[in-house]
DNA sequence: TTGTATGCGTTATCAT
DNA sequence: ATGATAACGCATACAA
């Protein structure tokens, strides 16, 4: 068996009190005693129970995060933005894969509930209704990171994807461009879907460029949609010369797909992405995309949650997003 | 405040023993009482704590996962599956990221040790001595997930990567190639590093071909160190036909590199990863490359750890590989 | 300076 | 069928 608070005192000849005192460094005792205790626990290796201690402290030093996806890229970029903080700070980080599935989710929330998790950080996903209310139940401060919910009064941290977009779709305007395609993310999404082809929709009118419905197809973010959407583009609407895709991954798929069909990037067609996860730089040719901090979002989150868990207090956060030029855009040919 | 299982016991006139029970479904009640308690739990909106539970169980249904970057491509795919396993059997992970630093790692495994973890997964790491004294310990199981130990008798799920290495190798030989340059990983590594280059090594001689040593070159197994193992392979030893890289990762830099080079892959030259990440299906061109099944890796790990817990019985497995054959190698031009 | 005793929310062992 | 109560390992108010 591990040893006890009891087993050190006994063996120190003290009580539980007295070692549960030089434990955590409060007055009350001699140096002599001190070093005698420390002594017999650096002997018997003994290691304070995180479990009891959080029953009585009603803490348990460990925040909840939920993922849509923990193994996108988007996500474990994030999630060592996370980790990095919570580590410094000794939180420990149990990670949830809710598949963007309602029940999973409610599982994996009742889960952290009896865990008694400090505090949890939602991430990329619209926040149901059943959520909110099990969340508000659980009585615990909750980030939302890359999204937000305009129903219910969460603070969060995210880009403004509106304007991200806006200039994604500006910046190919300023390099020459006028057919301008869009592979958007999923259709219907409030949060990453809508306000991304908004943007888009919005550079166009203030440059005074028409918008063609049939220059616009949608995914669901991920690579293989953003190929067949490619696709597509390409049988239906050609003679665009630029794509703004409304993730890396599918800017990924729409390189991948060019590539197929012959057609060279960035010499005959130009594409932009969306997020700069790594696959941005790892494309070929490298992608140039809008830039979003992730792992300091991630950092930022696991901050803002372990100050609520302190103090209460906690103010939301649109952070700063970038177009990071890479060799995906250039120019359109004239001819 | 949450209400505990005492307050349900008093708002429905009964014994918390009594409520423990219905809890259980164990036996020693009447269908009314089970009825009114479970609408007492239902209207109070009880959840048992886990953590004391924990306290008395000694069991708290969570494990620790130590992973060198826990945002590598690497370790997201199978930490996605050991969460698949764990939610299926209701056991929850926390995440650690250890930098592969020694302080780092040590202290989280004190962390997961304070926290009662009923079992550890430690992914693609030397195990270090100071390492296995915690964890013995602890006296809690261990597995060990792409890596193992020749000193300690932890079990381990893995890859027989010289064997890989060498199919690799012999997979480029039959497509015709004879200069096949190495794109090795850490030099030193006994676990990733040597072993591939040995069976690369081996390789080549079984089919009679001459091991040249300016055709080897070393990276860390990260995306830069590929491109720039690349590019000195390009300038000190030209003429080789294909390339095997040690990880998809630097496979996806050595692409790179032959991309600005002007160099054609596969037309010009041949290359082969290892791993089977996405990006090697993302890749332009798609990635051949030596399949390791990780998601399943980290599932068989879990399930491993899981049944550990259960039984003390644990059996090592060496999983296989395969070639995934995708468009980056082809038979060399013949002239 | 140090010790005793109580309680945190459960489960489990005894009674009844 | 049901209830009282003692642990689990720790922190802390209160005594001494």
């Amino acid at each position: 068996m591990r040893p006890t608070i009891k087993d050190v005192a006994k063996k120190a000849n003290v009580s539980v009190a007295t070692v549960s005192r030089v434990l955590h460094n409060q007055p009350g005792y001699s140096e002599k005693t001190r070093q005698k205790v420390l002594k017999v626990i650096e002997e018997m290796g003994y290691h304070p129970n995180a479990i009891a201690r959080g029953l009585i402290n009603k803490r348990t030093q460990t925040i909840g995060v939920l993922f849509p996806n923990v193994s996108s890229m988007f996500s474990s970029k994030v999630l060592r933005g996370i980790e990095h903080a919570t580590h410094h700070r000794d939180y420990s980080v149990v990670v949830c894969n809710t598949d963007k599935d309602g029940r999973r989710t409610m599982k994996y929330l009742n889960v952290l509930w009896e865990k008694q998790v400090d505090g949890i950080i939602f991430v990329s996903e619209r926040l149901k209704e059943e959520y909110y209310a099990t969340l508000t139940a659980m009585n615990i401060p909750v980030v939302l990171l890359s999204t937000f919910s305009p129903e219910y009064p969460f603070p969060y941290i995210k880009v403004d994807d509106q304007q991200a977009a806006y200039d994604a779709t500006e910046y190919l305007i300023k390099q020459g461009h006028r057919r301008i395609a869009l592979i958007g993310g999923t259709k219907s999404d409030p949060l990453a879907g809508i306000p991304r082809v908004e943007g888009y929709r919005q550079a166009l009118q203030n440059y005074g460029i028409p918008f063609r419905e049939e220059l616009i197809t949608y995914g669901d973010f991920g690579y293989h949609s953003g190929r067949r959407a490619m696709e597509k583009l390409l049988r239906t609407a050609p003679g665009f010369t630029a794509v703004f895709a409304a993730s890396d991954e599918m800017a990924a798929g729409a390189l991948s797909a060019a590539y197929h069909n012959g057609i060279k990037v960035p010499d005959e067609l130009s594409v932009i992405g969306y997020d700069d996860l790594q696959i941005a730089e790892m494309a070929i040719p490298p992608l140039t995309t809008v830039g979003q901090p992730l792992f300091e979002m991630g950092k930022w989150a696991a901050e803002m949650l372990m100050n609520m868990i302190k103090t209460g207090q906690a103010q939301s956060k649109i952070v700063p997003h970038t177009i990071v030029e890479r060799e995906s855009v250039r120019p359109p040919k004239t001819h």
